[in-house]
DNA sequence: AGGCGTGGAGG
DNA sequence: AACCTCCACGCCTG
């Protein structure tokens, strides 16, 4: 029998390759949207494919340990002992991994008592009297010592596991200078430090090899061990139980017991659904095809990939057509509103199996306007900009079901999808035809907005069968309300006067001016104010002022850095740069909400509902989420937010201590619930409980402490943290804390147990179901794993928070609606609503807002809520 | 032009 | 080494 006659066998460790792609491939590409990490088991599949493309095996299995124990451990309980228990992370993708390959047809062998190593060497021995060509595959090097003429070792490179090195027996005696059966030899000599199994003392891989070359093996090398001169030969004769102990450990059994011998092995066809199927639980794509080419030919199996369905070819129709066919259309209808900037240019509708559309005309609009209101079901891709050009052409929307957009932030909120492309590859594994923007004459025709609507609501279709029932609640109960609110809020926008914003930014200028210039007077030069790296050669080369904290760049001078240094070592220069920081901060501001004022005088900001991972909103182009209010100074910014013309009067409304008011809540603390019922100022409160005096005894210092401790909670604050924020000693403010946690011990235990539900659960979760996964709570890396824990901590506050807050803001709107009043809400500011008011409206708008946001949920503990009312937004802010 | 780092505004 | 954001500036690089 020639070599290319004979089979090939496969046998393949599953659990070294698996383990060594779990360490090469970063885990933040390689997790599903629900948290489960599958690193692991994409980087042994893509090795294990392209293996058995190259190869061809005939005969294929993969062997995995079963635990930790083996014969070996009972023999030597130091073995292994070191070895940290392997990640969750990475034990929880084992069985995901033999899943996978079970529906490939790859044979997955595994024995109590003895490792993955073992099986490999008794199938390689029986494979060799059998006449196989025998391929090893492990990450273990003590399977070097399998390599014979007929067994060839496949070993990965020092990273990872895409590329394997061959071992036939020449390439092992060129890389050890012996042959493979006596390297076991030199490692019992050297040791495993990754085994627990010491070796003699300075003797390296050289010495060894020296050894074993010059008396021939071990056996004579230990026998001749008094002939050894010098300090390594007193080690060695001091560790020849070691040695001999490492020997009997690394020598594989090549005798196990096992169901089914080499020619059991044949390659099997594969199971392409259970492939698919696993795959999709995995939310692997580009593997499919690659393990249906490597192993589906070999197997004989001939179904292919699943073919890429394609749009149908969407019909063009009159305005009349458009209506009737929509009005007629079962189910739920895909809507593409096309958009140039703002206005629309084409409108698309989709049914399941069906695509229709028409460039956007005054017809269109009429014939179709009644429809859109009805509540006849509307499935969009980023709803919000349609609805609001929509709204400009006087036409209003009902029946939003579904956003796909919103939809795939619920669930991945970490990495929101951008784009109906995103969708359609991810939900669907298919591509959306794009029209490529390089080529002057597009080869490919971008999708219609027919048939954009189409792939919408095939998303829809597919996010639906995945999205867990409550979270499928939070989409339908809050975030679906709050997405027509936020667009009457942008169409509204907030007014602002030009005249003060110009005003002050002027005042501003020529102070910031005076204060560089004063600045520049008192280290006899000019710098760059606004440059960091300056500012360090000026402080710490020129100046010689002591060193701040390190930054990636230098030292930090940041404002508390700056405020340090004025005590440490004053210098005139430090005041300047603050004051024209502050100057020049403000000014920029002003400047931007001035040139984001429209031309109807107002600003119109956009809220990005996908814009958190916690469920809050965020607001840019401006954001108007973060106007400055701590300096009397800055609210004079806010006082140029009035009320619009038309318009009586600015309502502000914030809920206090909101956060606080949660933590109460979920952790049924009774002192802190007492807290907010006793209608008692909340960290008087708790700075009476916490320093055992009377509440009016409570001094200034106390109460700063105790309310720094209390936000700290939410944020995860360690001791630490707290004494640099409160500037005190590390060890009054662990102090503090135990008090703190004394009187208030519910606290504590719920924030430490609501993080080990979410390392178990692998996600955390609101009062009102919305979720947000923390993979990494389970990292072997202390400080993702510590920065995860402490988000976590953090995401069900927060994140209740914001619901409480969509559920407000939703009712409220609706209210005032259908009330008939005009007031409308223009701003959230995450615990604060700004309400312009209608004059003659204000007792029933106060009312309503009052009355919603108090009964937005139900806790142990009363929402309450500051009412505020005034001409402009400083005004009512009080 | 675009990415990164720093600093700072809000909750 | 305290959570969640957005933005402007300086500076470096393609």
């Amino acid at each position: 029998m020639t070599d290319a006659e004979k089979p090939t066998l496969l046998v393949v460790d599953g659990h070294s390759l698996a383990y060594r792609a779990f360490y090469a491939l970063p885990v933040d590409n390689f997790s599903t949207k629900d948290g489960q990490h599958t690193n692991g088991i994409y980087g042994f599949l893509s090795m294990f494919v392209n293996l058995v493309k190259a190869e061809k095996p005939t005969h294929l299995a993969v062997a995995f340990d079963t635990s930790r124990q083996s014969f070996r451990t009972r023999e030597y309980t130091e073995y292994k002992a070191n070895r940290s228990e392997s990640p969750a992370e990475f034990k929880g993708q084992i069985p995901l991994l033999q899943e996978c390959l079970a529906a490939m047809g790859v044979p997955v062998l595994k024995k109590e008592d003895f490792e993955a190593d073992d099986i490999l060497a008794t199938l390689a021995t029986q494979g060799e009297e059998q006449g196989f060509t025998v391929l090893v595959c492990s990450g273990d090097r003590d399977t070097i010592q399998l390599v014979t003429d007929d067994v060839t070792l496949l070993y990965p490179n020092v990273q990872g596991v895409s590329q394997l090195k061959r071992y036939d027996t020449d390439a092992v005696i060129e890389k050890y200078g012996l042959p493979p059966a006596q390297y076991p030899e030199i490692a019992a000599l050297v040791g495993e430090t990754s085994d627990n199994l010491p070796g003699v003392p300075k003797v390296g891989e050289k010495t060894a090899v020296k050894w074993l070359t010059q008396w021939g093996s071990l056996e004579a090398l230990l026998d001749n061990a008094d002939k050894i001169p010098g300090v390594v030969g007193n080690n060695l004769r001091e560790h020849l139980d070691a040695v001999k102990r490492n020997r009997a450990l690394n020598r594989l059994l090549r005798d196990v017991e096992l169901p089914v011998g080499p020619n059991d092995l044949a390659v099997q066809p594969l199971d392409a659904q259970a492939v698919r199927d696993i795959f999709a639980r995995l939310e692997f794509r580009t593997l499919l095809p690659r393990v249906f080419d490597a192993l589906g030919a070999e197997g004989g199996v001939v179904e292919e990939v699943r073919p890429t369905a394609t749009a149908p070819a969407p019909q063009r129709l009159d305005p009349a057509a458009l209506a009737a066919w929509a009005t007629d259309a079962h189910g739920e209808v895909g809507v593409t509103l096309s958009l140039s900037g703002s206005v629309p240019t084409a409108i698309g509708l989709a049914s399941a199996d069906a695509a229709v559309e028409a460039e956007w005309s005054p017809a269109v609009r009429d014939a179709l306007a009644p429809w859109l209101a009805s509540d006849a079901p509307k499935v969009f891709c980023d709803a919000k900009p349609q609805i609001k050009a929509l709204a400009r052409e006087g036409v209003t929307v009902g029946g939003v079901a579904f956003d796909v957009l919103l939809a795939g932030w619920l669930v991945r909120p970490s990495f929101p999808d951008k784009s109906l492309a995103d969708l359609v590859e991810r939900e669907l594994d298919e591509k959306l035809p794009v029209a490529d923007p390089t080529q002057l004459v597009p080869e490919t025709e971008g999708a219609t907005p027919g048939q954009l609507s189409w792939f919408t609501r095939r998303v829809a279709e597919a996010q639906r069968g995945t999205l867990p029932e409550k979270v499928a609640s939070v989409l339908d109960d809050i975030e679906l309300p709050t997405l027509t609110a936020l667009a009457d809020m942008e169409l509204a926008g907030v007014a602002v006067s030009h005249e003060k914003l110009s005003g002050f930014s002027a005042e501003l200028g020529a102070r910031a001016d005076a204060l560089a210039r004063d600045a520049y007077a008192a280290i006899g030069h000019e710098v760059n104010l606004g440059s960091p790296k300056q500012l360090q050669e000026v402080l710490f080369d020129e100046l010689q002022l002591p060193k701040t904290r390190k930054t990636k760049s230098g030292y930090t001078t940041d404002a508390a850095a700056l405020a340090d240094l004025q005590e440490s070592a004053p210098h005139p220069f430090l005041d300047l740069l603050l004051r024209h920081r502050e100057a020049t901060k403000l000014k920029q501001i002003i400047d931007a909400l001035d040139t984001a004022t429209g031309a109807d005088g107002r600003i119109h900001t956009t809220y990005v509902q996908t814009g958190s991972q916690t469920g809050r909103l965020s607001s840019t182009d401006p954001n108007l989420q973060n106007i400055p209010i701590r300096t009397e100074e800055s609210r004079r910014i806010r006082a140029a937010f009035e009320v619009g013309e038309g318009y009586e009067t600015l309502l502000t409304a914030d809920y206090s201590q909101i956060e606080m008011r949660i933590m109460a809540h979920l952790s049924g603390d009774p002192g802190l619930i007492e807290a907010f019922n006793s209608g008692e100022d909340l960290h008087r409160f708790v700075g009476a409980r916490v320093f055992g005096v009377d509440p009016q005894d409570v001094t200034p210092a106390m109460r700063t402490k105790v309310k720094a401790m209390s936000y700290g909670l939410v944020y995860g604050l360690s001791a630490f943290g707290l004494s640099k924020q409160l500037r005190i000693e590390q060890s009054e403010a662990k102090k503090l804390m135990l008090e703190y946690f004394a009187r208030f011990g519910a606290v504590r235990d719920y924030l430490r147990g609501s993080v080990e539900q979410a390392r178990q659960d692998g996600y955390t979760e609101t009062i009102f179901g919305r979720r947000r996964p923390f993979p990494d709570l389970t990292s072997m890396n202390r400080v993702l794993r510590e920065n995860a824990e402490r988000a976590a901590l953090n995401a069900p506050i927060q994140g209740s928070a914001a619901d409480i807050m969509k559920v407000a803001l939703f009712r409220i709107r609706d209210e005032l609606a259908s009330a008939g009043l005009r007031s409308r809400v223009l701003l959230q500011i995450h615990d604060e609503l700004v309400v312009e008011v209608a004059a003659g409206e204000w007792d029933a708008v106060e009312g309503i807002v009052r009355a919603r946001m108090a009964d937005a949920a139900d806790l142990s503990v009363p929402l309450d809520v500051q009412i505020g009312r005034g001409g402009d937004w400083d005004e009512a802010g009080h």
